[in-house]
RNA sequence: GGCGGGGUGGCCAAGUGGUAAGGCAUCGGUUUGCAAAACCGACAUUCGCGGGUUCGAUUCCCGCCUCCGCCUCCA
């Protein structure tokens, strides 16, 4: 498969250094609420690549991050009067829910910054040993950006833009006199009264890591110092992602990650979500407006990673349709089978060929839906003994996109008044009595029930 | 100021040096007592504006207008 790397700013072929698995670490969620559909649309494309890359027969290994120490997550827990491990257990468990109900797989690996307060500190260690960092007197422990003459490879940003960013972005932080030069970042935060209970004890004094090096130490434990791929939200380019090479390749050496794939964020609207504009929608939000995760989910593929995406309500609701159709679209070629078809995974696309090639492609995810509506076109002229393996073809992608087609429900839980309102419609529809019938009709209507007539009957849908 | 990404039919959104995927919406037809649902069909001589290169540009180059994102802890 064909992906963009950030670094090289070209497509690149991704091939596993050790020859066999994929290695690669995403940026996990900070845990102090409920994510939002911006977060998700980085994770939801995250997993689409790696389902891709499974479908295109590759293992894959994959490692997520939980951020849980850092400035957000204690000042809530603070707030909350819990500790920070009660806090973040609780965020947690509502981010694996969410990430259920959008079809993503959970990682292999999914290490949390608080359960490796020991391998940052190491980290740290190594660092000054090497003589890429620094303590301050409040015992803060800096990185020194001018001893690594790599920083900004990645961003594409030279220490002069650096210092100008600073000048016209000035922050009140009180850490910044201690620092030997504005551009460097903190690896270690000294002890302050509002952490409360949580610091951990350093050869600095207490504090706490910083948030870039979580990542970091997290890397080294479980994927080393070379690696496939390192992915995040584009926010995370600069400073976070700039900042962990930084730390990486200082301490252990190796050349980390070797590729680089960010998600461009989510637009609502028009603009930036914010919470003040009203347009930051979570999970639940939505859901409560009557739209499904997996409706989210393909709102999510249809634009692509490297571009704004416009979300808006209206395209929920374009995503629900679009949804049936491709179920009605898999029922139609289903029905020309003599025997069920098993979901052996197809090497030979079929008709579908070009949305396997879409995918393949810089995960070009919505050219690879248009083209599942095509090859649904196409394939009802096939004959039935090609039915087969174009619908394992189907499903294979439908696999790779992490897309769950809606069934049709099965009425089983109407109320008895709403059943009985039909019945009594169905009666004088058929003595031809169409004033009461109509009448009766958009009763069901108001109470938000839709008659569907079929020949010999009728359904009922909420 | 620096870096980067856009402007394609009513909305969303692919794409290509050779004459514009797909989805939603809309409009027709079939069906229906009328609807709904379903099915079939129609739907951009045109890709922000002005130049240039070319046999040919929406696609390449130049200029302009315009929208948006990032620039130290935000996916």
């Amino acid at each position: 498969m064909q992906l963009y790397d950030t670094l090289t700013r070209q497509n690149r072929e991704l091939k596993p250094i050790d020859g066999e698995t994929f290695r690669f670490y995403c940026c996990g969620p900070t845990v102090y609420g409920p994510a939002h559909i911006g977060n998700f649309r980085t994770f939801v494309m995250h997993d689409v690549f790696r389902r891709v890359l499974e479908t295109g027969g590759m293992k894959t290994l994959h490692v997520r991050n939980i951020t849980d120490v850092d400035d957000k997550t204690i000042r809530d827990a603070q707030a909350a009067g819990k500790t920070l491990k009660e806090f973040t257990d609780h965020w947690l468990a509502k981010f694996h829910a969410d990430c259920t109900a959008l079809g993503c797989l959970p990682p292999h690996i999914e290490p949390s910054a608080l359960e490796h307060i020991p391998q940052q500190i190491a980290m740290i260690e190594k660092l000054i040993e090497n003589g890429h960092a620094y303590a301050s007197d409040d015992g803060s422990v800096y990185f020194s950006v001018s001893s690594f003459p790599e920083y900004g490879k990645l961003s594409h940003l030279d220490t002069r833009e650096l210092d100008l960013g600073k000048t016209q972005n000035a922050r009140a932080d009180a850490d910044e006199y201690e620092k030997d030069s504005i551009a460097d970042f903190v690896l270690w935060k000294s002890r302050k009264p509002e952490d409360g209970e949580n610091f951990w004890s350093s050869p600095w004094g207490d504090g706490r890591p910083g948030w870039h090096l979580e990542c970091s130490a997290m890397i080294k434990e479980y994927l080393g110092t070379d690696f496939d791929l390192h992915s995040g939200g584009v926010d995370l380019v600069f400073p976070h992602h700039e900042n962990e090479i930084a730390q990486s390749r200082c301490s252990c050496g190796g050349h980390f990650a070797a590729h680089w794939f960010h998600i461009t964020h989510l637009m609502v609207d028009g603009g930036k979500m914010s919470k003040s504009l009203g347009n930051l929608y979570t999970i639940d939000d939505l859901v409560a407006k009557g739209h499904t995760a997996m409706e989210v989910r393909y709102v999510l593929l249809s634009g692509h990673y490297r571009k704004q995406l416009n979300f808006t309500l209206d395209s929920l609701h374009a995503a629900k349709e679009a949804l049936q159709k491709l179920a009605k679209g898999r029922e139609v070629l289903g029905s020309k089978l003599q025997t069920p078809c098993s979901h052996s995974c197809a090497d030979d696309y079929k008709v579908f060929q070009p949305a396997w090639d879409a995918l393949n492609r810089d995960l070009n995810t919505p050219a690879a839906l248009g083209h599942l509506f095509s090859g649904l076109k196409a394939a009802q002229k096939l004959d039935d003994d090609q039915a087969a393996a174009n619908l394992a073809a189907f499903d294979a992608l439908l696999n790779a996109l992490g897309l769950v087609l809606p069934v049709e429900e099965e009425t089983t839980d109407i109320p008895a008044d709403i059943r009985d309102l039909a019945e009594r419609r169905w009666q004088a529809k058929q003595n031809k009595d169409w004033a009461a019938s109509d009448q009766l009709r958009d009763q069901l209507t108001t109470l938000g029930w839709t008659i569907k007539d079929t020949p010999d009957g009728y359904e009922l849908i909420q």
